[in-house]
DNA sequence: TTAGGGTTAG
């Protein structure tokens, strides 16, 4: 072009940022200033765009001087720019400054700040904002509720999510796929299927997200039968299936441990001519792994990049569920070597190939390499594995003496695996703690009463055996 | 002619 004006230039650096050229956008934004074409509006929203990873924060907060030398800091679309680009660096406390000296907040505003709370684990403070957002008379749209209906599901909060659902209804918010999937999805993880299905069967036209939305939300909630049954519907319909509906089906198959099925939604999968992205990988090996097939499970993994953790904790869990404790820990230090990001998913898998092969010292190792090395909090399921190692390894008073030391709220996940190892060890008195706790805790629980009576029930055998002359 | 927020998965 030999005239190229500001809109020119806009329009390149948008097209950069869309096609995933973040650099190359922040790049010519700097050309465009060396040849001092004066940015407007636009120009700044399109580069603010850009400043995210791998951008660094700091080229980004130059932009944000350089801006600050222009009066379009009150421009709502620049502002909400600013407060996206601040969150792409996850800085919620410099997106929340901008957002609260923004004299003008739009829905959009209020919905971008409430999604970088809710992105970032902060859902009480994304629904805080929600009902200020109410309080301040902005009229929501059909967008923020997605964001918020998303929060009430993070939270488990269906109290939240009723009162949401009714405003919705409430505000003449049409029930499009989008709206019914975030419902179901709400829904299903706050456990109430009877809604789940209700909303599905409200919405008017039924789009892939939306029957994934149900077919997850069964599997999720240990419904492996209706969530195959849906996939069976979905399959009747000219709705096509993607990666996201497969993953849930593969997962709904490993609950059953049904191996022909697990195999028969592959052959899906290969059919669909949709590609095997690391999501599908990882719930293809745990499905292999959990259905007993060694064989196909590493056959698969040996295929993929070695890029992804996920991927890795699957094969290490389904080599430690199969008793390779010597090719778990191979892997694991393979990782490592590949540098690739540890977490607590992937010590769940080398404490529970510990476990299986009654190695404590190698358990105890591992965990504190968790904690010293890699500076990793335990998840709940590192802790039950610790207490199940501990256990049946007979030292049941430093499996019990943990229980105390961790909150109350995860107690009853730990005293199972604990009471257990009191069986096998014949342990009366910790057994006995131990149950007194839990039926403390849930009285109403039958299974507590089961795993205590099994306990008793060994005590005449017991005595029974003693008497018994092993040695003639 | 150039611009801001969103649903389902390991």
């Amino acid at each position: 072009m030999l005239i190229r004006d500001v809109v020119s230039w806009n329009a390149m650096i948008a097209g950069y940022v869309k096609s995933g050229y973040a650099c190359q956008a922040v790049e010519l934004f700097w050309r465009m200033q060396q040849e001092s074409i004066e940015p407007n509006e636009k120009t700044f929203i399109c580069v603010l765009m850009a400043c995210a990873p791998p951008v660094s924060i700091e080229e980004a907060a130059l932009i944000h001087t350089f801006l600050s030398m222009y009066s379009f800091e009150s421009d709502i679309h620049v502002g909400n720019a600013l407060i996206g680009m601040y969150l792409n660096f996850r800085l919620l406390n410099d997106a929340y400054f901008v957002f609260k000296h923004m004299t003008m907040k739009d829905v959009v505003m209020w919905t971008s700040m409430i999604t970088g709370y809710s992105d970032n684990g902060r859902w009480d403070e994304a629904l805080n904002l929600f009902q200020r957002m109410l309080q301040e008379s902005v009229i929501p749209d059909e967008v923020i509720f997605l964001s918020v209906l998303s929060a009430c599901a993070s939270l488990y909060s269906l109290r939240f999510g009723l009162m949401v659902h009714s405003i919705i209804i409430n505000a003449g918010i049409d029930l499009n796929p989008f709206i019914g999937s975030s419902l179901i999805n709400m829904y299903a993880k706050c456990g109430n299927l009877h809604l789940v299905h209700r909303v599905f069967e409200q919405i008017p036209f039924k789009d892939t997200v939306l029957w994934t939305a149900i077919v997850s939300g069964y599997e999720q909630q240990s419904e492996y039968g209706k969530a195959l049954q849906v996939f069976d519907d979905m399959l009747a319909t000219s709705i096509n299936p993607n990666e996201f509906t497969f993953v849930s089906v593969l997962n709904a198959c490993t609950g059953v441990a049904s191996l022909d099925l697990g195999m028969i939604v592959y052959s899906n999968i290969v059919e669909s001519g949709i590609e095997c992205n690391m999501h599908i990988a990882s719930a293809l090996i745990d499905m292999y792994g959990k259905c007993g097939n060694e064989e196909d499970m590493c056959a698969v993994f040996v295929c993929l990049p070695i890029t992804d953790t996920v991927v890795w904790n699957a094969i290490i869990d389904g080599l430690a569920q199969h008793g390779n404790s010597e090719s778990t820990f191979q892997y694991f230090k393979q990782m490592k070597h590949h540098g690739l990001e540890v977490d607590s998913m992937t010590f769940v898998g080398l404490l529970s190939a510990c476990n299986h092969a009654g190695l404590v010292d190698e358990g105890l190792y591992y965990f504190y390499s968790m904690l010293v090395d890699d500076e990793i909090k335990p998840s709940i399921e590192v802790y039950v594995c610790l207490i199940d190692i501990l256990g049946r390894a007979g030292q049941l008073e430093s499996a019990y003496a943990l229980t105390w030391k961790l909150p109350l709220e995860y107690s009853m996940s730990l005293y199972t695996p604990l009471l257990s190892s009191c069986r096998i060890h014949s342990n009366l008195d910790v057994a006995t703690r131990v149950g007194e706790s839990m039926i403390k805790l849930h009285p109403q629980r039958e299974s507590t009463y089961v795993l205590l009576s099994n306990v008793h029930a060994l005590k005449p055998m017991r005595a029974a055996l003693g008497t018994f002359d092993f040695d003639s």
